[in-house]
DNA sequence: ATGAAAGCGCTAACAT
DNA sequence: ATGTTAGCGCTTTCAT
């Protein structure tokens, strides 16, 4: 076993035959007389032979590969959605190449340069919170790379998209919560120029709006992470605007919630609702456990990897199938029960 | 724009100078004046030029890129373990590949001719709890294509390896809940063929005899997630020989056991202890929060693949340093205070 | 039915 | 200081 891996140089070498013909004899050419494919097959079989795929991509100026960019990997929702990328991929013989941005608007201008250069034959990204230019999204566009944006999706680029049903899923939740009787409902938010909190927030708004309930800008505010949202919390539910209900941006901002209102003695759900977002798996482990909403992630991971390999597979079509996956509201133990 | 990307081609054409030279220019070759390197740089740049990797690892017969199979991407450990190989393979201008064997031996073995055809220079891998046969393997080591086994190791291969300190992170914790006071301690595993298993049951036994405590095969179970978990916590809770201390595979079989205590109104800590194992993200939010052992997942990833890139880059070297990366104690609510 | 040659993008040995 | 050539592994004209 010299260097690796058996070439197609090698058999035709020891078969006596050209590389062509082993090459067609592998592919199945019925050019190739029955015998001799079955002689090559034998022996490719039998040595292992394995295309280099590096040099099939080469050749056809086209990888197999798919470039994804996360904002984190360690991260329940994104390494869901992966999940559903790599099963999507596997069946079509595709591979994934992973990158995370963390956060970094720096390092997600990296993450594309490192993959073209790895030259993937499409993107799947998901936006820092940081990102605030978009040249170097543009620059895929202007190189031909196929992009799908998912979740947190760039609007100022001409690309697929795969968008969580943030609107409606915020907004059947509110809906939710006021029928169970609930008056005063606060809304947990996340920076406001991201599209998802914009959505969210509008599905909070126009679910008070439907039920004809005042908004209160006092008990709008943002908290998206375990800390924040025991902070705030404990503040309005300390203060005399004091919300019956929290709708919150995530299940960490709504554990921290239901930690300050616990801190305070306050009954859940009697006195206080919360409703968190996401379905992770922290949400059946508070005490009472996490009414919330699914977002379906890894539905999201494969709609995301569909709508690429069409793409890809399909340079000319301009059709853009944008996706909406929709959500389900999950009812646990920190919503009251519905009443009619 | 024609199809796609610029080449060296294209530069040496408009420039009127040869591949070669541009090439060395590009690589800053000393024997290139000065003049020509800028010129062709500035034209790169000008350009967006970027190397074709394809067309370099095929050249170099040596690929940039590294795969990683684990049995599930969903699943907070072995996505923080991604999270750490990926953060160090950017720092070294590595790829990684990721693909999931859904804890499938079948799909492992289909991973792993996946990853040789994509050619990897190098492999990460945790094997499924369903592997039974090692060939896959052995095929690798025969092609010599380096491996590095985290977590989940197979001890029958020649390779690198990174493992948790699984044996004295269980014997920690449990020396910790005997010199609180617990008396009775049970144990609860997961499948024993497991290396994993073993050196946790072991640190649990070990611990007990340490103290003199007696071993009761009656309080060792084998229980994984929260289901079992709870099922058998209830169990044992409820019969005549009840423990008073559960030392749990992870953090999911931990808040099973939570729960059928707090079901049976048995105070925790004072009447049951708990310790999960992971400080999975859900060890802060049940209610009392977790003791647990952390095993820095982030750390374990780091490791794997500095270990694997030393191999990549040396491949003659021999010495086999495996890693062991060593785990602390959480301790949070779910056990007693320490009292001398 | 098979072989020879060219080329995908890049670089290194070998000219000049 | 720069150009020419060959080759990494593969496929695909274009011969024969």
């Amino acid at each position: 076993m010299k260097k690796g891996r058996i070439t197609i140089k090698d058999i035709a070498k020891n078969l006596n035959i050209s590389a062509s013909t082993v090459s067609r004899a592998l592919n199945n050419n019925p050019d190739i007389s029955l015998e001799t494919r079955r002689v090559v097959q034998e022996y490719a079989n039998e040595h292992k032979y394995k295309p280099n795929s590096l040099a099939l991509s080469l050749r056809n100026s086209h990888s197999n590969i798919i470039g994804v960019i996360v904002p984190e990997l360690a991260n329940h929702f994104f390494s869901s959605v992966l999940s559903g990328m790599e099963t999507i991929a596997e069946d079509h013989d595709y591979h994934v190449i992973v990158c995370q941005s963390s956060e970094e608007y720096t390092k997600e201008i990296r993450n594309v340069q490192t993959l073209i250069e790895a030259r993937v034959c499409g993107m799947l990204i998901s936006q820092s919170k940081t990102t605030i230019k978009y040249d170097h999204f543009q620059e895929l566009v202007d190189n031909n790379i196929p992009v799908v944006f998912f979740d947190r999706i760039c609007t100022g680029i001409d690309s697929g998209k795969v968008v969580v049903d943030d609107y409606s899923g915020t907004f059947h939740a509110v809906d939710y919560m006021i029928q169970t009787g609930c008056k005063h409902i606060a809304f947990f938010g996340a920076a406001p120029h991201l599209e998802i909190s914009k959505n969210r927030k509008n599905g909070y708004l126009d679910a008070l709006r439907k039920h004809h309930m005042p908004i209160d800008e006092d008990i709008i505010r943002i908290a998206d992470n375990k800390q924040l949202g025991y902070e705030k919390a404990m503040e309005l539910l300390q203060s005399d605007n004091r919300p019956d209900a929290f709708m919150a941006m995530n299940d960490y901002t709504a554990s921290g919630i239901l930690l300050a209102a616990k801190t305070l003695k306050l009954k859940v759900p009697e006195e206080v609702s919360i409703c968190g977002f996401s379905n992770s798996n922290i949400s059946q482990d508070t005490d009472p456990m996490l009414t919330t909403v699914d977002q379906h992630p890894q539905k999201v991971g494969e709609e995301a990897m569909n709508l690429i390999l069409e793409k890809v597979q399909n340079p000319d079509s301009t059709d853009k199938k944008n996706k909406i996956v929709k959500t389900s509201l999950v009812i646990r133990e920190t919503t009251r029960p519905l009443v009619k």
